[in-house]
DNA sequence: GTCTATAGGTAGATAGAC
DNA sequence: GTCTATCTACCTATAGAC
């Protein structure tokens, strides 16, 4: 799977040492040689650190947007969506596990500007069809009284935390990666349960 | 409430920047200008930029651990337990909203082995207790049948995320800070009734 | 396009006067 | 204890040969 184009394996090898190290920490050098090429020829693709952070970034982000944008937009009932949602959403965090700590940790330590920046993208993450949904499902009496805005959060939150404290995680149950990851592939369907039976009424 | 003593001076600077830029791109000379001090005392007290770091992180850590392993042994029932839990651990972060982000993004970014070592503290997280206590209730057929290790992570993500996801929450919700700290205390009660509805059996 | 060499700037850390 | 001055190392970025 290596990328063959010098452009290519600049930008997987940026990926890499990003996701780990985190733009502050993160090496010019160490990129070059992981992309096995000169240091120099960073420069001549991407002008300096800073657009070559933005090439990884943006596309890491958009990545987990357009995604859930996808399911948030769906028109299919709300029960199915939230299974679609858990089930698909952590799919994509089980296939690129240091993904979302690596875009939750920038927005937090890269300034205001930059994530004004992100967040009026064209593929910025938009959940307002799915609160709406939310709504109307209380409104209808066909689930408990929730507040949509939290249930939508606590969607997020269950799904993607896992993934943001593993290391934390990890460290306090005393698993290997093995097992990490096999607890995350079973969690999908401990969450769907976990969420439809907080909403759904006693009949 | 300033500290008094220029080491003190010097600790309250450390974490304004620390916990604001993160260890790699906090800068040794911002700290001595917040504590208003010169550089050279910074290495004075603490020897190197590394000491300094420990010193804040520990403390931020432990503040964490210590308050979570309370709650977790505490000798009460379940439901309380979790009722209490979510208020107390989502007041401790609505006092210091910065520092799980803080916590999460070093453990990601330090190495195994710094995570080894904060692992292996006195003062570090034991969550058995409580996954004990939620594995006798469901033996007892007193909830439902939830895995114990998965409803643990429950509670910690449904207190936890939305701080450590603040800054794309606010990009997303479009709120101002007042009114993500207003959203903060109404979730308290939101998060205890998510959680409790989800468990509780039909009567 | 790709390399070598190096400029230019900055960070952490130390030495030494007061 | 606190400051000034400075050393050394490293990092981003550029210039220029091939």
């Amino acid at each position: 799977m290596t990328e063959q184009t010098t452009e290519g394996r600049i930008l997987e090898a940026a990926r890499q040492v990003f996701m780990r190290k985190g733009f502050a920490a993160a090496r010019m050098q160490e990129i070059a040689d992981v992309a096995g090429i000169n240091k120099g020829l960073l420069h001549y693709y991407y002008r300096n650190k800073n657009k070559l952070f933005k090439a990884v970034f943006d596309e890491a982000f958009e990545r987990f947007a357009l995604q859930a944008n996808t399911i948030f937009a769906a028109d299919i009932p709300l029960f199915e969506k939230i299974e679609s949602f858990v089930s698909e959403y952590m799919d994509i965090m089980l296939e690129n596990p240091s993904l979302p700590a690596f875009v939750i940790n920038e927005l937090n330590q890269k300034g205001e500007e930059f994530v004004r920046g992100i967040m009026n993208s064209k593929h910025r993450p938009n959940p307002l069809p799915l609160i709406g949904q939310i709504q109307l499902e209380v409104e209808a009496g066909r689930i408990r009284p929730v507040n949509s805005l939290h249930m939508m959060l606590n969607m997020l939150s269950l799904c993607a935390f896992p993934f943001i404290a593993r290391p934390m995680f990890q460290g306090i149950a005393q698993v290997d990666d093995a097992t990490y990851m096999k607890l995350m592939e079973s969690r999908k369907r401990e969450v769907t349960d976990f969420i439809l039976n907080a909403i759904r009424l006693n009949q």
